[in-house]
DNA sequence: AATGATAGTGTATTATTGACACAAGAGTAA
DNA sequence: TTACTCTTGTGTCAATAATACACTATCATT
């Protein structure tokens, strides 16, 4: 929650270089010691959790936007970003409304105007990111996907929708090269997919469709170190990952 | 294109009761005589075509507002609707700023803004649409897939966009309810799959899979007329279908 | 050297898809 | 009435993909 004097900067600002009416929320998965992790900012001197979001700049780009807005929590560039949704329920910001109703007249509060919210989902290598706060933020924070905290506004639709989007996608488009480091072993690729899916895979079969879609590399090291056979060590051939990116897995019909 | 008076009026109108910055365009596919068709608009003096699109009422949901536009252009009620996607480049609607920026000052005209539209797609039963020009033109006309004309602004991208995710849908969705008259046979219903994909598919494999979804009803009576054997008629188990719309053809993993 | 845990690989079984051919019904023309 | 033509309905075989499952290899630890 901002004082009223950071409040009214904040609108005046906000007003002059933002769409009204329009807002970015992003989804930005990583995966990390075999849990799926979701990036919250932790409001301040409030108990809930928001997803990370923003506005558009007047003149541009929603693609850039968010890429914006997640460079400020995230510190990376170049990110694996995919527009799913956008959430428009008139109601969807009622909470907002009630918090800074009373702090400055609707005219010049840019936080009681309706916002649709461009929904993003995200998916980034959990090591490379830095989490920012930003500044109506006390934190920001990986989270459990099983194990989430309270969220604001309608950002647990968002989230919910973003998972059920993403898994309909590995349905027939490559994932991980986005999640996972640049070399990795099948028995952790496998890890992302049963943790994105939420269920087991089996190991052999996992593996022969895999390596069907030609999109891996096998490396000529195994990973050493643990206190087993050591695993090979795979990395996207990422000419054919971008391929079947555009083309998809399987024609269906 | 309107006359300045209209213009300012409809300005006027809009700046009062729309969202600004927000429009929604829909692309409304038909069938008929197996050719997928397109409502499209003429405007008014002009050689080129739109989609049927509108703004967001203020106080409106999204969803309700796509139904609203489309009762208006069709007819129709309880359309299959679906959003597929938000284009935003700040480029998009040059050519309308282009068109209307010498007759009014920008501050109070509407057209000269930045526009984020939200595409939808509907799809309809040809023989139940009324099509209806809006104020803006002077048509309102079933296109062939096949045989477009001219798109303004960046509406060939927005049809080709939504072409493509109906495409896509048709691999992990029932369609055709909406597309369909009530009671058709397999070789119709075929016809449509073969038009969306616009490829051949084999008779007997896909009425073997069509019926393998457990989504149609073989009713009593054939069709007669034909110069030839009748073929039966089926209509959809709406109970199933919706079920189908919901969870999926195939798991993928 | 034996143990335990994990990785790599193969195979038999079943389900799904794709290709294909023939029989049945309905009008048409002799 | 009968042969003909066109279209629909259905069955089967082969290829392919998905599933279930078992054994061997390797490394670190003891």
């Amino acid at each position: 929650m901002l004082t009223k004097k950071e409040l009214k900067e904040y609108c005046e600002n906000a007003r002059e270089n933002y769409l009204p009416h329009i807002s970015i929320d992003c989804v930005v998965f990583g995966f990390h010691e075999g849990l799926m992790k979701v990036l919250l900012l932790k409001i301040k001197n409030e108990g809930g959790w928001y997803l990370p979001g923003g506005f558009l700049l007047k003149p541009e780009p929603i693609e850039m936007a968010a890429n914006r807005i997640l460079k400020e929590r995230t510190g990376l560039d170049e990110i694996f970003l995919q527009q799913f949704h956008v959430f428009g329920d008139p109601e969807r910001s009622k909470e907002h409304f009630e918090m800074y109703k009373d702090m400055l007249p609707a005219k010049e509060n840019w936080f009681t105007n309706r916002f649709l919210t461009i929904g993003y989902y995200a998916l980034v290598d959990f090591c490379d990111v830095n989490p920012a706060p930003d500044q109506f933020s006390a934190a920001c924070n990986w989270c459990d996907l099983n194990d989430l905290p309270e969220l604001k506004l309608d950002h647990a639709l968002i989230l919910k929708t973003a998972l059920d989007t993403l898994r309909l996608q590995l349905n027939y488009q490559p994932i991980g090269y986005n999640l996972m480091p640049r070399e990795f072993t099948m028995p952790e690729l496998q890890k992302l997919y049963e943790t994105i899916l939420d269920k087991k895979l089996d190991r052999r079969n996992f593996q022969r469709r895999m390596l069907g879609f030609g999109i891996l590399n096998r490396l000529e090291k195994p990973r050493k170190g643990g206190a087993h056979k050591a695993p090979y060590l795979y990395s996207f051939d990422l000419e054919n990952y971008k391929a079947a990116l555009t083309e998809g897995f399987k024609g269906g019909w």
